[in-house]
DNA sequence: AGAGGAATTGGGAGCGTTCTCAATAATTAT
DNA sequence: ATAATTATTGAGAACGCTCCCAATTCCTCT
């Protein structure tokens, strides 16, 4: 009774071979419908389920998903975005069968010792990658032992897939809504230009510029780090050269923008607007138009892309995903202000971007 | 190349069978020390792991826990308890050489589907409930599988393995406190009967007075829920008995009651002294004196009484444990401000508790 | 040197599946 | 009715490991 039970014992109480039994449980075609349901009912009716680790070792495949996350859980957890992105891969993953692990890291020696005990030893399939560490040694790593993963953000080798917003695209509309609400001087407030992010959401920038046939004038783009002191100078140089609108690469810097504006004693957005990217959840208090990202549609995207990868053994070419995104209009715009978007769009979110 | 390698290619390339291998492998005795570090040798410039599933199959143990956690991240999350428990557990489980599985399901269904999937197919060894749920479906069928795990939080069903706070011990030392700093009139504000928590904490309370030679009011004692609701109300009714001191069976009632109190004109502590439990995060800013107690050891507990559960077959009389609590003084009982504690103990903690 | 014993080592079985392929049963066509 | 198909079933091998036990090697002691 203790021991569990196995698929001959299945087989044997409907009469039937274990292969039998097998091809029902896989449910495959080839057995007589009247068979299948003799073995279906002996199976519902004891409650079987078959070996993992046995089914794990023909198969060669355990059905299992590795999620990397980032080190720092209380840093990780300070918003709401990483919740709803674990829950959204736990979902999809359920979905489609399969079970996750985490994979969360302490010091170095851990890394080694999870990939030891997870991807050498083939206790997973698959990685899923929620942060893209500087050096990314794990990317090399699975890289170099043809372990199947997805990393968040687009990153700047190729040959890796990914699944990331489309920075460039969602800035360009940030910075085109501005331009449509009258602002003649925008200045931008850009991620580290050595990250796919800040380039891409720079990107966006110059893009809307060139679109509208306006010329880019350089002294209007400085370097806010994606950090809160970064943004908060930055805004302080862009005080000076005279802007009316400031796009910020990231909330963080956005919100510490307002303040640099709010402590030269002018006002958002009357006297300079401002515009983010995230939608953080201090966004909302600071009534702050910024640009919105669904850690749901991120989440079933890398899980989907991985489950995929792993399911075909042939190694195809690497693909990249780009999420939409959606403006979201509050107050810092100034768009309210100036009667337009009066309160329909009322600075909510979340309808409409997934279907 | 791309299929890893096994125990045979080591086996070949040292010269030795795969015995003698699987001997290095697991360290055991009766390997000749030469033959031994020619083996090691050979592990370690491939890389070699041995198969998770195969092992898992022969060993009939997989190594591997399941986590489960409460439903709704985002209300999990809302202080640093439970990633500080989860970051134990896994600290733990992996200096034991044991992976962790995280088990997040949704809805009911999906709870049904864990179970078959990690359960039933014997994909993890042993369970850690991070919650007790009021209908203890999972407890119950965990029993009836025989399947080992402990739970977070003593339980009322006896037969189970759990790791609690002494949360009796804590709260008597928290009215023993107040009794100490010379308040008569000591009410509580108790969390719901039917929950372990909420007896033993109340128990606390009564032993306090009891071991004092204090009559039990029983006017004083009010229930209020755990909830912030509950805690006001239940603060309402106490301030209409005349009390000069509370002690709430939660930090949220606590803060709730501070609000009662406040409201009612009056002043936390000069003219009600106020004690909690838990110590959450907004318990230092409301200056609130409180048990702590510490989720690193409440994770490591666990998991080390699991996976002991797990490793002898013979199932053993199931066992509780208790861990200690630190009394947080800082200004809501009024130590500090009647010259007691006076800068010594600054209202911090962690030293000390663990070691 | 030879026997006795301990230390090492290797071969085979078994863990619970799936998969391939041959065998059998059922059906259809002649 | 009988051969020719086709649908259904079962037996055996393989997956990669550990464990048991027998075989071998190496010492040690007379």
């Amino acid at each position: 009774m203790d021991s569990p039970l196995d698929i001959e014992d299945i087989a044997r109480r409907s009469g039937v071979s274990r292969s039998t039994v097998s091809r029902v449980l896989n449910n495959q075609t080839g057995v007589k419908s009247t068979t299948r349901e003799r073995v279906l009912e002996v199976i519902r009716e004891l409650d079987y389920q078959p070996n993992q680790a046995a089914r794990a070792l023909t198969m060669q495949r355990t059905e299992t998903l590795a999620l990397v996350m980032p080190v720092f859980l209380h840093y990780l957890f300070g918003d709401l975005y990483f919740p709803a992105f674990v829950r959204s891969v736990y979902a999809t993953a359920t979905q489609r069968n399969y079970l996750v692990t985490l994979w969360m890291g302490e010091k170095q020696t851990d890394e080694q010792w999870l990939y030891q005990r997870m991807i050498k030893r083939r206790a997973v399939d698959g990685v899923l990658i929620a942060d893209a560490p500087d050096d990314d040694w794990l990317t090399e790593q699975l890289h170099i032992d043809n372990i199947p993963f997805v990393v968040m953000g687009r990153s700047s080798l190729n040959n890796v897939n990914y699944v990331d917003v489309d920075n460039r695209q969602a800035s360009r509309q940030a910075v085109d809504h501005l331009m449509q609400l009258g602002y003649r001087r925008i200045g931008t407030i850009t991620g580290p230009l050595n990250h796919t992010a800040g380039r891409d959401r720079l990107a966006g920038y110059t893009d809307a510029h060139y679109a509208a046939g306006r010329p880019l004038d350089q002294t209007l783009i400085v370097d806010g780090g994606f950090t809160e002191a970064g943004g908060y100078t930055a805004m302080q140089t862009l005080l000076k050269c005279g802007v009316d609108a400031v796009f910020a690469a990231s909330d963080q810097m956005a919100i510490a923008a307002i303040r640099a504006i709010r402590e030269a004693h002018l006002e958002v957005p009357k006297d300079i607007a401002v515009v983010g990217f995230d939608d953080v959840d201090e966004a909302d208090q600071h009534g702050l138009t910024t640009v919105y990202q669904s850690p749901e549609a991120a989440g079933e995207a890398m899980t989907n892309l991985l489950i995929d990868l792993c399911l075909q053994k042939t190694p195809s070419v690497p693909r990249g995903i780009l999420l939409p995104t959606q403006l979201v209009i509050r107050d810092s715009c100034g768009a309210r202000l100036r009667g337009q978007f009066p309160n329909k769009t009322n600075g909510t979110r979340k309808q409409g971007l997934r279907e």
